[in-house]
DNA sequence: TAGATTGTTAATCGATTAACAATC
DNA sequence: TAGATTGTTAATCGATTAACAATC
């Protein structure tokens, strides 16, 4: 385990497209996985998967493979998701009710715990067995509830807005669906769900 | 304008992330911007700002900076959005409704102008005043309407075989919301909308 | 043993950034 | 003119890929 070296960012994004065609090898009952395999179902280069798994030890079994079981362990272990980790979704709009229903995360340990909203239409309504609460709760309840993750899917012009309160409250990463750019401290990480750019700049491919 | 030029995925996925926050300075009736000031609010290197630029023309002035409506209106036509574009979505789950309630990429030129489900709770049903269709259906309208992009908002389990099916019918673009990876012909131009790989990933971050 | 496949080094390729002459 | 900022080159940095010894 060389976890001293700074890992880039590129290799860490790569870890759940790994997990995610493991799990399904695994409800296959395949037991080994070969790099050449992997590569060839997930449209990447066999070394560079050998290379982004060697970053955090040696998984792998010359002339045999990975196994499938302990390499998904392994990967949930280094992405953390080993324990549940609690979410809050700020925004109960169409997308955000989607994201709640949707709750595939759960399996994987990510768990939306709260929904916030300030439209009095939304507040008190239940989605998914959680009941939408106001922004002005967001604090107490992300303390109460161990909150650590936020999901923004408010509109862009609030979005600023709503990173400044998550941030306040105590949590450490945000997945922001609004499409603008926030700016938060150094310590807190932010990632971008921005389909309306991958929609956009699928238009000058065409043709 | 180098159109020759064979330009990087890197540099037209950040198009539209200019495009977005120009289009914000056009609507507070900013008239000019530098590279710098772009560089500040969208935590880009101004160098890199225009250096993608330049590789679609000179649109800026020296000691000045770029003219936001002439830069709107230059990248609007690189991305090919001065032109409608049809869009079929298919898959008229939580997040498809969404997506089509959103179409926030009407005003960019992008249209949602077809809706198919196979399942028979949604097949006639409206959404935002669109029919539901079925799958069978698709080839003919995605032909009749001119549809030269596919939305994909079905379980991953189906996601290959609605590309196939729009491939078939003759799309040019697809952007996949399904969690997992795709196979089409190298003509095909496929993005990924990976929401649960960004939120799987951010895991890794935290603490 | 022979075949397969890893982990890792070295080579290549591509993207970012600094620097600056040109010029508005 | 002086100050600002572009477009572009050169330098740097980082990511991908090929190749292969080690070994199951």
């Amino acid at each position: 385990m060389k976890s001293s070296l700074k890992i880039s960012e590129t290799v860490v994004r790569r870890l759940p497209i790994y997990l995610r065609y493991l799990n399904e090898l695994s409800m296959r009952n395949v037991q080994t996985v070969s790099s050449q395999e992997l590569g060839n179902r997930l449209d990447l280069n066999p070394a560079q998967i050998r290379k982004d798994l060697a970053y955090f030890g040696e998984f792998g079994k010359k002339g045999i493979g990975y196994d499938v079981s302990y390499l998904i362990e392994k990967i949930r272990q280094i992405l953390k998701l080993d324990q549940t980790i609690n979410v809050a979704l700020i925004g109960a709009g169409n997308l955000g009710v989607a994201l709640c229903n949707y709750n595939m995360y759960q399996k994987d340990n990510m768990k939306i715990q709260a929904v916030f909203d300030n439209h009095p239409d939304k507040i008190g309504q239940t989605i998914n067995h959680l009941t939408v609460l106001p922004l002005s709760q967001m604090h107490e309840k992300i303390r109460a509830e161990n909150i650590r993750v936020g999901i923004i899917t408010v509109p862009a012009s609030e979005a600023q807005n709503v990173a400044d309160q998550l941030v306040e409250a105590g949590i450490e990463g945000i997945l922001n669906f609004a499409p603008t750019i926030i700016k938060v401290p150094e310590h807190i990480r932010v990632h971008y769900a921005d389909f309306t750019a991958d929609l956009l700049s699928l238009a000058y491919y065409l043709e």
